[in-house]
DNA sequence: GTCACAGAAATTTTT
DNA sequence: TTTCTGTGAC
């Protein structure tokens, strides 16, 4: 290959394998990158070099798994080609700006919004997250008497899960049913009739969830006649987190370079953590005969963690059923074995993990550069706690989003109806809002609405229920306010000051904690300088939800304060810290106990697992705490021990660093001490105080 | 029809 | 702890 002297600068001290991925031609290329290889910076260079040798960068589409990881190699990118003559800061960021690049979702979004018309999209479509898509299952459900009692009819969210499964492993309901949910094998007419009515729905209101964002997307690239169109845009597809994508993804990849001309993908299948959302570690596994011709590079260095870590992590993934098999190996070899911490309980996790946090913040790893990992976003519930109490600042990743919260989509419902008169999901949570209207009349004045052509002359001559003599004028001047046009409906933050003012009252007598929720709105108003326009703000919050701050700001990136990180493991996915704490690595957190049933989510739990434990760098601690909070949903066992996670068999326990629990469970479990009186006699010794 | 309340049931991970 | 469903008062 013949590389020339201003590409040859930006590639460094890449290792060799790296380095013939970034100088990589236009054929089919299989990036195979253990965690931590540096499969960031190959990504990045691969760009960089694309852009030096000449492709516009308009004409390359990186597709990443989440916005951040996609802003990261952005600025990757940016101080690569700084390194290149004739390149100034400000033709950089030009360049970097022109790259098409973000989640599939997002991408699909803007290719959908420029050529939706062609398979007959309005540009003006709004986008439903997971609770719109619930809730409009939800009421589809009820208005179908698909919900008569006897018959046990799964509820909306179980509704939305076969439904996503469906459409995103490209498999047909009755197959999903069969293979998913034997459970609810008899519910099949019921479904096909409710996903029938949500697509019907969906259509006439200009509604897409997230998977028609994919489903619409391959259509326009699968299809001859509009393929060609977008295929002419781009020069490379590069793909990252490949093993994360599902069988819809794959159609995508294929309708938009059949051949894989320019594409690269790269990911580890030993860290495929998506199945449940339909994703298949079988488009990374085989991708070779997807797109025949492709080069396969395996990256085993790892630059990430110190051999002590590594040689329990490959252990670890080396007990996996299936996948390739991989050694990762590393020149820092001196450093700390991973630490087994058994505790007793939640409060005493969280006191050690406290303590370890300021140790090592005294050692010189200040809070940001330590995280802590969990399965479920409840599981640190007790320890954010104890932060708030000691006053430590933190971010959590995953759980709960801010938009998902009620106050805020009752408020988010005002600007989507008025941009999109159509949705009738949002007018139904607007109206509901209002006293004396409930879903009856709510579903009866949105059907009002189909009927004219704008909502004015529906609902201006209504004669509203008594209870909402009140609010129902207020109610008109404010959509007339946001229908209005811009100039007169100000800016953003102007009209989200008067849906709040118009809601504060309401919002008083609906929750006891109002004050708490009004905070919530106030942010809302904040962020909306971010963004230029109505329509950009509510996809943007739909696709990439931000994540609340504690206390419940919203988390601003440019904040250099020493914020600790929070985080499920499949939000923590492609991130490293100095210092991991896995918390409640025990039976039931980690497996989960719903992925107990079938081996093939069992495997997804160890590659989680395998996930956590290689986002660190120089130190690891696994957290079993012996009891844990369990609801009452928990059978007989709630009185015995939790045993530590089957994932680190007693021989691996060897190689690791144990402390012991402080306080010995024996001597306080109470199922241990046989019970010395009955209640009666108990009752007898009180009944002493009267007798 | 709406609203408030009570009991039962489900309860992960995310775009 | 939230969400769904049924009941009874207004």
């Amino acid at each position: 290959m013949n590389v020339s002297e201003p590409v040859t600068a930006l590639l460094g001290n890449l290792n060799p394998q790296q380095r013939k991925a970034a100088l990589h031609d236009d054929s089919p290329l299989l990036i195979v990158a253990g965690a931590g290889t540096g499969k960031t910076t190959t990504l990045a260079h691969r760009l960089a070099v694309l852009i030096a040798r000449g492709v516009p960068p308009r004409r390359i589409l990186l597709l990443t798994f989440t916005r951040r990881s996609a802003s990261e190699l952005q600025r990757r990118v940016g101080s690569l080609l700084a390194g290149l003559p004739g390149l100034t800061p400000a033709s950089i960021s030009q360049l970097l700006r022109e790259l098409w690049s973000g989640t599939f979702h997002a991408v699909g979004t803007r290719l959908l919004r420029q050529y939706g018309h062609l398979i007959g999209l309005a540009p003006g479509f709004s986008i439903l997250d997971r609770g719109d898509a619930e809730d409009l299952l939800g009421m589809l459900r009820t208005e179908l008497n698909l919900a008569e009692s006897g018959s046990r009819f799964p509820l909306k969210g179980t509704c939305l899960d076969i439904y996503s499964r469906c459409v995103n492993t490209q498999q047909s309901l009755s197959h999903v049913l069969a293979e998913q949910y034997p459970a609810q094998q008899e519910a099949l007419d019921g479904l096909k009739r409710l996903f029938q009515a949500y697509s019907e729905r969906k259509e006439v209101q200009q509604l897409l969830d997230y998977d028609d964002l994919l489903l619409f997307w391959q259509i326009l690239v699968g299809d001859p006649a509009t393929a060609p169109l977008i295929q002419s845009q781009f020069d490379n597809v590069l793909v990252d987190e490949y093993q994360d994508t599902n069988a819809l993804q794959l159609e995508i990849l294929r309708g938009l370079t059949p051949a894989g001309h320019g594409l690269t993908v790269v990911g580890d299948d030993a860290q495929a953590i998506y199945a449940f959302r339909g994703a298949t570690v079988r488009n990374i596994l085989d991708f070779p005969q997807h797109f025949p011709g492709a080069t396969l590079l395996p990256l085993e260095q790892n630059y990430r963690s110190t051999q002590p870590l590594l040689d329990v992590t490959n252990r670890v993934i080396a007990l996996a059923t299936e996948g390739h098999r991989k050694t990762l190996w590393s020149e820092r070899k001196e450093g700390s074995r991973p630490v087994l911490v058994q505790c007793l309980d939640e409060g005493e996790q969280a006191d050690f993990v406290l303590e370890q946090l300021f140790a090592r913040r005294e050692a010189g790893t200040p809070f940001q550069r330590q995280a802590v990992l969990f399965r479920a976003a409840h599981h640190s519930l007790m320890l954010e706690l104890e932060l708030v109490r000691r006053g430590i600042r933190f971010r959590k990743f995953g759980g709960l989003r801010f938009t998902e919260a009620a106050h805020i989509k009752d408020m988010l419902a005002f600007l989507r109806f008025a941009e999109n008169p159509r949705d009738s999901l949002s007018a139904q949570r607007m109206l509901q809002l209002i006293p004396g209207i409930g879903p009856k009349k709510a579903q009866q004045f949105t059907e009002q609405l189909w009927e004219t052509s704008d909502w004015l002359s529906a609902w201006g001559s209504i004669s509203p229920p008594r209870a909402a003599t009140l609010h129902w004028p207020l109610f008109l001047a404010l959509l007339r306010l946001l229908t209005a046009p811009p100039e007169k409906a100000g800016s953003l933050g102007t009209q989200l000051r008067h849906i709040r003012q118009f809601l504060a009252p309401l919002f008083e007598k609906k929750y006891d904690d109002h004050a708490a929720r009004s905070r919530d709105l106030e942010q809302l108003e904040a962020i909306a300088g971010r963004f230029d326009t109505r329509s950009r703000m509510l996809s943007d919050l739909t696709l990439d939800p931000p994540t609340s701050l504690q206390g419940g700001a919203v988390a601003d990136d440019d904040e250099d304060d020493d914020l600790l990180t929070l985080s499920t493991i499949h939000s923590a996915k492609g991130l490293e810290w100095d210092v991991v704490y896995l918390l409640q690595a025990t039976e039931g957190s980690l497996p989960s106990e719903f992925a107990l049933r079938d081996p093939a989510s069992l495997e997804e739990e160890r590659r989680l697992f395998y996930v956590a434990l290689t986002r660190a760098r120089d130190a690891l601690y696994l957290l079993c705490p012996q009891r844990v909070y369990l609801s009452s949903r928990s059978r007989t066992d709630n009185h015995g021990l939790i045993a530590r996670t089957r994932f680190l068999p007693d021989e691996l326990v060897l190689e690791l660093d144990v402390i012991p629990a402080r306080t010995e469970p024996g001597l306080q479990d109470q199922a241990d001490v046989p019970p010395v009186m009955s209640t009666t006699e108990v009752r007898g010794r009180i009944g002493r105080l009267w007798d």
